[in-house]
Parts: structure tokens; sequence; C-alpha cells
DNA sequence: GATTACATGTAACATGTTACATGATTAC
DNA sequence: GTAATCATGTAACATGTTACATGTAATC
């Protein structure tokens, strides 16, 4: 079977779609700003990465200075559009969620409630950092000044996702807060029955998801 | 700086210390009913993570056998419980969001409206995995006949993240799908002006949020 | 009795992260 | 002119996945 080719290579071949050439910094920049809600890479492996396109021949690679210091740019190349276009021919992988809060929440029997707090904190903070950068990235696309202004179509769709997705953290957030504030007081048997009575009620409100 | 310890191990530590004995199979089987949507794994490596959990005295095995074929039994240590207490007060990650549909759906301007299509269907089916799962924990929850009954409270908080999560996937897909049918056919002007419509309905629809 | 699904791993490989090093630019 | 931050990587390491191998139980 042939090898797959690695997704990252391929986002990095999709924004170098998007426009004649980019410095490496530049397109950390586009990952961190953009992507890194829905595709999260650490910077250092996009020098790797866009370095490995080239000898792919996927880009190509021109050096010129900052002072004495080297930069490197990309292009993209036929080649690299092929692989492109190809590789959104593939079927994609399924959405992948990782939150080690939750973790801890699962494991709240052996923690300490300040410990469950920090864990609930933690999931509001992740939100405010996706609706912090929303809300900057949608004043740019309504004033008509985004750096890809063209691409608000997309991006669009992208913004209601992250939106959807924050909104979705910090409601889950509050509604966890409120069930477990009386946790340390409550009898083992008023805590389950609150419990069950949430599940039923979750399952009430969606019938047809659920029933 | 101690070398932190891997979340993945202190996952299997936590179930570990949920109940006596645990044998790989069931630790398979537990992370893949209930945490695999947020804490997923490839399976082969609970085998070797809760292996070197026995490597560092935080569990200990016991080898049982099914016919001529050998079957590991593992249970957690006290040290093991002070490793999970200890990681317990450390802060927890952020969360993770991996979506390799809404990267395609990034990428649309390269792709045919089919495989847009294909991207969206793709979220829907992760949300109804979820929603799958979900239905049958829920049932076994309120029916009282859960393996871990007594965890309802916990379990609960996790069943609402969880179908909240869903959710949210499938409500976007939906609306998704709906602005997307029209792009064949309109004009990049019109799909401009839904576009930013869109955003300005997400963000006047929480001003305190976005403003 | 053959086939399929369940159970139990191992080894090779791919991917990703952290820590570090260092030059350039900006703010003061 | 100095500290802080931006920009550009590299190397070492940790983590995770895929593919494979093989025994056991269920079923038809």
């Amino acid at each position: 079977m042939a090898k797959r080719t690695a997704t990252t290579a391929n986002a990095i071949l999709g924004l170098l779609a998007l426009r004649d050439e980019w410095s490496s910094w530049e397109l950390t920049q586009q990952l961190r700003r953009n992507m890194r809600f829905f595709w999260p890479r650490a910077e250092s492996q996009i020098y790797g990465e866009v370095k490995a396109l080239v000898g792919r021949g996927w880009a190509r690679s021109r050096q010129t200075f900052v002072g004495r210091r080297a930069r490197t740019s990309y292009t993209i190349t036929p080649a690299g559009r092929g692989a492109l276009t190809e590789w959104l021919a593939t079927p994609p992988k399924p959405t992948a969620l990782e939150c080690e809060p939750l973790l801890r929440v699962f494991l709240a029997d052996f923690a300490t409630p300040r410990q469950l707090q920090v864990a609930i904190d933690q999931v509001r903070a992740d939100a405010d950092a996706i609706l912090g950068v929303g809300r900057v990235v949608a004043a740019e696309y309504l004033a008509g000044t985004a750096p890809f202004q063209d691409q608000v179509h997309v991006r669009a769709l992208v913004f209601d996702f992250l939106s959807s997705h924050a909104l979705m953290l910090r409601e889950w957030a509050d509604r966890t807060e409120q069930a477990t504030a009386s946790w340390p007081r409550a009898a083992p048997r008023t805590r389950e029955r609150a419990a069950k009575a949430s599940i039923a009620a979750t399952r009430a409100r969606y019938p047809d998801l659920y029933m």
C-alpha cells in the first residue's frame, strides 16, 4: 500500500496553495492564528515539515536574508498542487477530542474538591482562548481587512464551528460547577439521584437521538 | 525538572484504582467504551503502558491461563495510588480538538462540492458514534445496571459533556450543509455577503462574549 | 471442521513535543 | 545600550500508531 501522506504536511500544502510565497514564520503564524484550535501542532514542527515538502518536490524554497540571518521562503510546485488534490480525494480521518480536564472529572473520586474546580476552570480557560481569537478574527472579516478576505465564505464556517465548540465548553463548565458545588456536603444517595435526573433530562431533551 | 509522568499511564492508573484487579483486555474495553471520546489511545498501547506501570512499581501483575494461553491481570500498588494522587495535584493540560474534516472545509476552495459534503458527513458520523455509545451507557446507568454504578455522579458529567459535544457537531453539520448547498450556483459576492451575515449573527447572539 | 470474531501481545515505524541555541528588532 | 520579544531553526526525546503474529471461543 502506498505510504499515506502525513496530514500536517497537507495542511501546510493547503496554506501554500492559498498564496504565492510564504516564509516559515508566516506559516507558523497562520497555523497559530487560524488552525491551532482544530489542527494543533508545535511551531517547531512546521520548520521541519515544510522542509520535507521541498524534499518531495512539492515546494520550492528560496533563501533571502534579514541582516546576516537566513530566512527561507516557500512556494508550492505543480506536483505539490497535485498532492493536495489527491489528498482531498481521500476520506477524512474522524474528529478527535482530547480533554485531560474531563479525564480528571472522570477520576474525581480520587481528587479534592479544589482539584475538581481547577479542572473545570481549565475547560473555561480553553473556551476563552478560542473566543479571544474569534473576537479579533470576526472583527477583521466583518471590517473587510482580514489577510485572506477572499476566504470569508470558508472562514465563516470555521468561525461557526469554533464558536459553537467554545460555547459548549463554557456552558458545560457552568453546569458542572453548579452540579459539583454541593458534593462535599451531599449524601451519596442525593448525588446519585441528581446524577440520574441529569442523565434522564438530557436524554428526554433529544428523544429522537437517544430513544 | 522531574520527568513528567505520561498521562496515558495515569488514565490507566485511575482505572486500576477503581477496582481490585483488571486484565489487560478489561482495561482496553473500559478505555474503548468510556474514555475513547475524550482520551483516545490505540488499544495496543494499553498493553505496553500497563506493563510499564509494573516496571515503576505502580502495579503488580499476576499470570493466569486461558487454555494454554497466558493472561495478565493487574492490581494497583500503594505507590501507584501515591502517583495518582500526585498527578491529580498537577495542573491539567488544555483541551485539544483535532478535526480533519474541518481542515478540509478550511481548504474547500481546492476541493469538489462532493468532497466538501464527505467532510461534513464525517463530522455527523463522528457525532453519531458518540451518541450511539451514549445511548446504551445512559440506559444502563438509569437502569442501575452499569458496571460502575457507584460512579454515576461522575459519569453523568461526562455524559453531559459528550452529549453536548456530539449535539454541537450535528448542528454544525446541518448548518454547514445548508450554507454550502448553494455554493456551486452562487456568485462570489453572494457567498461573501452570506458569510459576513453569518459571522455577524453569531457575534450578535453572544454580545457579552464577542463585543 | 472451517470461519469468524475475540483476546493478547510485539516490533517497527511515524509523528510530535521540549529544550535549547542564537540572531534581529523593538521598546524603553 | 540593554532587556524583552520576535524570528529561525536543530537535536534529542517521548509518545503514539500500524502491521503483524498467533492462540481461543463461538457459530454454522
